[in-house]
DNA sequence: AGCACGCCGACT
DNA sequence: GTCGGCGTGCTC
C-alpha cells in the first residue's frame, strides 16, 4: 500500500456503513466515536450492537450523513488492518447488489466460508495448525555417550546411525519402516542422546511429490498467435478479457500455463478455474509439473484441516496461484494478475443455491476491478461468450487444430431408428466390433452414457403401473448393486417387488439403459476384458474419483464406462474409440439450452479420443441423427452450431438476445402454492404497469416448473425477459421491496435468480 | 439468525 | 388468574 491516506478516515465521515453476519436484506449504518474515529477505517470489523445483543459487522462503506435516525455507536474496532481492500469491498458490493444477495451473505462468500455448510450458524471452531514430529541429536549427550550401552538395543543403535547420517528426521518417515519406534525413541530420549521438536505441517488432499519438471513444449503456429495477443495484455497490464477457443487437444492448457508464468515473473497472482468435476489430479499434476508448491488446491472434496492449510499457504506467500473448483474465485490472493476459466460453457459454474452467481461471469468482474487478464477457454464456448467475443466484449483468440497436427477423430453415427430388432441391446454392431478391434490392439476405450443406474424406470406393461418417487414428480431408476428403486433428486428408495403394486401382473419391465446396464452388458459380451465405471455411484470415497481415472490411465482397464464425468478433464493417449451410448438424452431437456448442453457434452466427450500417436474414432448412436447437435458434433463444426443456434435464440429473444431474472417459487402444499403463485403473478404484472415497464420487461408465467414437484416441494417459475438488463434489474428491486409479494406463512418460499441457467 | 412482542390453552 | 406455545416482525 502507497502511504495511509487512502484508508484514513477523513474527519467529516462520522457515519460507517456495516455489514453484519446475519441475513438482514440491509447494510446498518452506525455512528463512528471520535475516539475510535482513526481506527474505523474501511474493510475492517467492528463489534456493534443489534438489538440487545452485539455482532460483528465490516465497515463497507464511510458516510457523512444518514437518513436513518438515532444512530447507534460502535463499540470497538476488531482490526489493526483492514480484512478487505478497496477492491475487495467492490467486489463484494457488486454480487450483493447484482445477485440481490443480502450483504452478509456476500460477505461469506469472501470470507471463504465454504456453502454446504449451515447458514449463520454458530462460529465453527478454527482447524488446528497440524505439528509434525522430528527427532535429532543432542551434541552433548553423544559427547560422553559409550557406544556399548547400545548392543543390546539394536533399534535404538539403528535410529541413531540414521540420525548420524541425516542430523534429523520425521518421526512419521520412521513410523512408516518399522513398528516398535516409540520404545526406542523413549530409551534414547532417556539416555540422552536424541530430542524431539515439532514443526507446522501442511495438510495435503493429494500427497504433493516432487515432480518430474515439465518441459515446455514448443508452441504451434495458433498458440504462438494466441500467446502474444495475452501476453501483450499482461504486460500493459489492466483488466484484459480473453476468449481462447481451441478445439479438444489444441493445447490450451499450455497458453494457461504460459500466462500464469508471465504472471509470476511480474510477482502477481493467479486463480485458476475448472469446473467441478474435472478437478482431478490430472489438472493440478499437470500445474504441479510446471509451478511445484507454488500451486495450492481448493475444492468441495477438501476436509476442513486441508482447506485451511491451503488458505494458509496461499497467505504466508508459500502458494502464489490457487487451482479450484468456482469457489476457488473468492480466495484472496495478493495482487492478483490473471484469472482463468477452463471450459467456461460448464454449467457447474453456476451455483444453483443461495448466491446464485456464475463464477465465469463474476471471474470478469473481478477481473474488471483488480486490473487482471482474464482467459476464458473452451472447445465449445458458450452462446453468449462467443457473441461476446464477436462484438468485441472479449477478444477472440481461436487455436482450430489440434497439437502436433494430430487430426481430430473420426465421428461415425449410428442411426438407432433402423435398429429396431435388437432394441434391447445397447450396442450397435459397430460399437461391438469397434470395442473389439481395439482390445485386440490393447487400445483403451470410452463408453459415455449420461443415466447413472441400470434401468431408467420400471414399468408394468399390463396396467402400465410405473415406479415413481412420492416426493419428486420423476420416475425411479433401477439399481442393480445398491439394490432397489431410487430417486436421484431426493434418494427415496423403495425395494423392487415381483409382482406389479397394481395388477399383481408378474411381467414388470425394465425399460432404458444406464451406466450399470452399459457395464453389464459390455462384461458379458467381452468377457477378457477389464472394465471400470465412473459416476456418482462409483466415486462417493474422498479419493475414488483420483484411482479410478489413475488406474485407467495406468492400463489397468481397458474400457471406461461413465457419465458426465468421463467427458473431460483427462488426457491420456490410449484412447482411441469413444462410444456415445445414446446421444439424444441430452437434447429432450425442457430448457431452452438444451441444444447447446448435447453440442458441447458431444464435442467434449468424443475430445477424449486420438490424442496420442494413434488416430481417434467416435462412435455415436442417435434417433435424432439430423438433429443439428449431433450433425455438428459430428462434424466437429462449432460455427455451423453456433450459427444455427444463434438463429434461434434471436428468433425466441433469448440470451444472448436478451436478458433473464427468474423467480422460483416453492412450497409444500400443491394448492396453497398455486394460489400464491397466480397471485404473485398478478402482483408482479401490477407493478410492472404501474411503474412502465411494460417495453422493457417481457413477462412468463408463472407456471409449474417441468419437474413439478422436487424432494416433496412443489415449484413454480416465473420468468422476466428484457433487451437490457438495467430495466429488469430495477423492477427485480422494486418487487424484493413490494409488501404484498411476501408469503403469508403456508411455508412458501421464493428466491430470485439473476441470468438463470438451468430452467428446470 | 436471535429475540421480543403477542394473543390463545392447561396448570401452580 | 398465570406460564408458555411458537407465529410475525425488527434489528442502524
Amino acid at each position: 500500500m502507497k502511504g495511509r491516506s487512502c484508508f484514513e478516515t477523513p474527519q467529516d465521515k462520522r457515519i460507517a456503513e456495516v455489514a453484519v453476519d446475519l441475513p438482514l436484506p440491509k447494510t446498518l449504518h452506525y455512528q463512528i466515536p471520535p475516539a475510535l474515529q482513526q481506527k474505523a477505517t474501511l474493510g475492517k470489523r467492528v463489534l456493534v450492537p443489534i438489538g440487545n445483543r452485539r455482532v460483528t459487522g465490516y465497515v463497507l462503506n464511510l458516510l457523512t450523513e444518514s437518513p436513518v435516525e438515532g444512530l447507534k455507536e460502535i463499540i470497538e474496532i476488531v482490526d489493526e488492518a483492514p480484512l478487505f481492500s478497496l477492491e475487495d469491498l467492490k467486489f463484494l458490493q457488486f454480487i450483493s447488489t447484482y445477485y440481490f444477495a443480502k450483504p452478509g451473505n456476500a460477505l461469506r462468500l469472501a470470507l471463504f466460508e465454504g456453502q454446504g455448510r449451515k447458514e449463520h450458524g454458530p462460529q465453527r471452531s478454527l482447524p488446528r495448525i497440524k505439528k509434525e514430529r522430528y527427532i535429532r541429536i543432542d551434541g552433548a549427550g553423544l559427547a560422553m555417550f559409550d557406544e556399548k550401552t547400545l548392543t543390546r538395543a539394536p533399534r535404538q543403535a539403528e535410529i541413531l546411525n540414521l540420525l548420524k547420517e541425516k542430523g534429523a528426521i520425521a518421526c512419521r518417515a520412521l513410523k512408516k519402516q518399522g513398528k516398535d519406534i516409540e520404545s526406542a525413541l523413549k530409551g534414547l530420549t532417556k539416555k540422552g542422546l536424541i530430542s524431539s521438536y515439532y514443526l507446522e505441517r501442511y495438510r495435503e488432499h493429494l500427497p504433493y511429490h516432487d515432480p518430474s519438471f515439465d518441459l515446455p513444449p514448443s508452441l504451434t503456429l495458433d498458440q504462438t498467435r494466441a500467446w502474444k495477443k495475452i501476453r501483450e495484455g499482461i504486460r500493459k497490464g489492466g483488466f484484459h478479457p480473453y476468449l481462447l477457443h481451441g478445439v479438444t487437444g489444441s493445447g490450451k492448457t499450455e497458453i494457461y500455463l504460459k500466462g500464469i508464468e508471465e504472471v509470476l515473473q511480474l510477482h502477481k497472482g493467479a486463480i485458476v478455474l475448472v469446473p467441478e468435476i474435472s478437478l482431478t489430479s490430472f489438472a493440478l499434476e499437470r500445474f504441479r509439473a510446471r509451478f511445484g508448491r507454488k500451486i495450492a488446491l481448493i475444492h468441495s472434496r477438501l476436509s476442513e484441516g486441508e482447506r485451511h492449510d491451503e488458505l494458509r499457504r496461499i497467505r504466508e506467500g508459500e502458494a502464489r496461484i490457487v487451482l479450484g473448483a468456482r469457489s476457488a474465485l473468492f480466495v484472496p490472493i495478493k495482487d492478483l494478475g490473471i484469472i482463468i476459466v477452463d471450459e467456461e460453457h460448464d454449467p457447474s459454474y453456476k451455483q444453483e443455491e443461495g448466491i446464485r452467481y456464475h463464477a465465469r461471469d463474476l471471474a470478469l468482474v473481478k477481473g474488471r476491478i483488480f486490473n487482471a487478464v482474464v482467459i476464458l477457454g473452451s472447445a465449445t464456448p458458450s452462446l453468449e461468450s462467443y457473441y461476446n467475443a464477436q462484438t468485441g466484449k472479449l477478444t477472440g483468440l481461436s487455436l482450430p487444430e489440434r497439437v502436433q497436427k494430430r487430426p481430430l477423430p473420426h465421428v461415425k453415427v449410428v442411426d438407432l431408428r433402423k435398429k429396431t430388432v435388437e432394441r434391447d441391446d445397447p450396442f450397435s454392431s459397430e460399437i461391438k466390433e469397434g470395442i473389439e478391434e481395439r482390445l485386440k490392439k490393447g487400445e483403451q476405450v470410452v463408453l459415455f452414457l449420461n443415466r447413472r443406474g441400470f434401468a431408467t424406470s420400471v414399468l408394468c406393461p399390463e396396467c402400465g403401473y410405473l415406479f415413481a418417487c412420492p416426493h419428486c414428480s420423476v420416475a425411479l431408476v433401477q439399481h442393480l448393486k445398491k439394490g432397489g428403486l431410487f430417486c436421484h433428486y431426493c434418494n427415496h428408495q423403495v425395494a423392487l417387488p415381483d409382482t406389479c403394486p397394481q395388477c399383481n401382473s408378474l411381467r414388470l419391465k425394465s425399460l432404458g439403459w444406464g451406466t450399470e446396464r452399459v457395464e453389464k452388458e459390455v462384461k458379458r459380451i467381452f468377457p477378457g476384458a477389464k472394465v471400470a465405471r465412473m459416476d456418482r455411484d462409483t466415486t462417493k470415497g474422498k479419493l475414488s474419483y483420483h484411482h479410478i481415472l489413475n488406474d485407467f490411465a495406468l492400463g489397468k482397464q481397458d474400457i471406461l464406462v461413465g457419465t458426465q464425468m468421463i467427458t473431460k478433464g483427462y488426457d491420456l493417449p490410449q484412447i482411441t474409440l469413444v462410444g456415445i451410448i445414446l446421444a439424444d438424452t441430452a437434447l429432450s431437456l425442457p430448457d431452452f439450452r438444451a441444444s447447446e448442453r448435447a453440442f458441447q457434452v458431444l464435442t467434449q466427450v468424443a475430445g477424449r479420443a486420438g490424442r496420442g500417436d494413434k488416430k481417434g474414432e467416435v462412435i455415436i448412436q442417435t434417433f435424432n441423427p439430423e438433429h443439428y447437435s449431433i450433425a455438428s458434433a459430428c462434424s466437429h463444426d462449432y460455427l455451423g452450431f453456433y450459427r444455427q443456434e444463434l438463429l434461434f435464440r434471436q428468433e425466441l429473444n433469448y440470451p444472448p438476445f436478451s436478458r433473464l431474472v427468474a423467480f422460483r417459487l416453492e412450497g409444500r402444499e400443491e394448492e396453497a402454492l398455486r394460489n400464491y403463485a397466480s397471485h404473485f403473478g398478478t402482483i408482479v404484472r401490477e407493478v410492472l404497469e404501474k411503474e412502465g415497464y411494460q417495453q422493457e420487461v417481457e413477462v412468463l408465467g408463472p407456471a409449474p416448473a417441468p419437474w413439478a414437484k422436487l424432494k416433496g416441494r412443489y415449484r413454480y417459475q416465473m420468468l422476466l425477459k428484457g433487451k437490457k438488463l438495467k430495466p429488469l434489474h430495477a423492477l427485480v428491486g422494486r418487487l424484493l421491496q413490494e409488501k404484498a409479494l411476501q408469503p403469508t406463512g403456508k411455508r412458501i418460499r421464493w428466491s430470485v435468480d439473476v441470468d438463470p441457467l438451468q430452467m428446470m
